[in-house]
DNA sequence: TTAAAGTCTCTAGTCACTAGAGGTTCAATA
DNA sequence: TATTGAACCTCTAGTGACTAGAGACTTTAA
């Protein structure tokens, strides 16, 4: 296995696309890649790690600042866990209540489906329930 | 109650900013409101009526395109229920992947905020588990 | 050597808004 | 009626996390 990657390459072994990875350069996200006399990136494995890093943060639903402080914090010594610590648990909080909210929306929408089925006017219960955010039993508000 | 509003007095009674009622008129979503002789917008209940089905609509998850599709089909005759049941599956079925993806990254994130905690080598666990897309269970690609 | 595939930079577009500048109108008070 | 200040107007640009395309250059394999 070669030490070099082209973009192409770790685009691949990153399931990121060669956009992406450029862009994420441009932010600062993913160190600069070193160049061949053609100008064209060569990476290491290390930007290859780094890059899984941030795609798998990503995955997680963390956002790019959070990811950058991760980042920072990645490598550095004892105590940094209790940072890192901090923004998981912020972010597993983010989580939690966007779960609820869904499976508010899950409850609803499957009402108002149900509603279209067997409702025997003609007027749609889909876009009753739509038109007037009263009839909702789920709290699902911005 | 008087029958027009202003654009602010719609914001209140929507909970909708005020910039976000003329981008949604800009983008047609929103019929043009009449103007006074000064060139202000004055809304009728029928806007609100609108707006409350978009706002709803929105925070039910669905994108601008549905809900243009959902308007539409709102006021026709039968048979439009059809239509408007499609859309609302489709969005349920999404709906229901999120909330599994979201589940299987509580899971992580829990795992790594106690393998953080209980961890007695100063390497804390969520950078590593975050370096290291292998050691995931859950499956949040995507 | 040549042709195709890959890469380069730069610009602009996506979605659903949000914010600000700089000017005008409305409505309530003096 | 005059004034004041809140609310309103249009227009432009910014957000986040990319994505797509143009037009030119480099690499690689036959």
């Amino acid at each position: 296995m070669s030490n070099y990657y082209s973009i192409g390459q770790l685009s691949k072994l990153s399931d990121c696309k060669v956009t992406t990875i450029r862009w994420y350069e441009d932010k600062g996200l993913l160190p600069p890649a070193g160049r061949t006399e053609g100008n064209q990136r060569r990476y290491t494995d290390k930007h290859l790690t780094t890059l899984r890093f941030i795609r798998h943060a990503r995955a997680l639903g963390f956002d790019l600042p959070s990811i950058e402080k991760l980042k920072q914090l990645n490598g550095c010594c004892y105590g940094d866990h209790v940072e890192a610590d901090k923004i998981a648990q912020h972010h597993l909080t983010d989580v939690r209540e966007k779960i609820q909210r869904l499976q508010a929306l899950e409850t609803e929408l499957v009402t108002m489906i149900e509603g279209c089925h067997y409702e025997d006017s003609h007027q749609c219960r889909i876009l009753e329930v739509l038109a007037d955010h009263g009839q909702c039993d789920g709290d699902h508000s911005g």
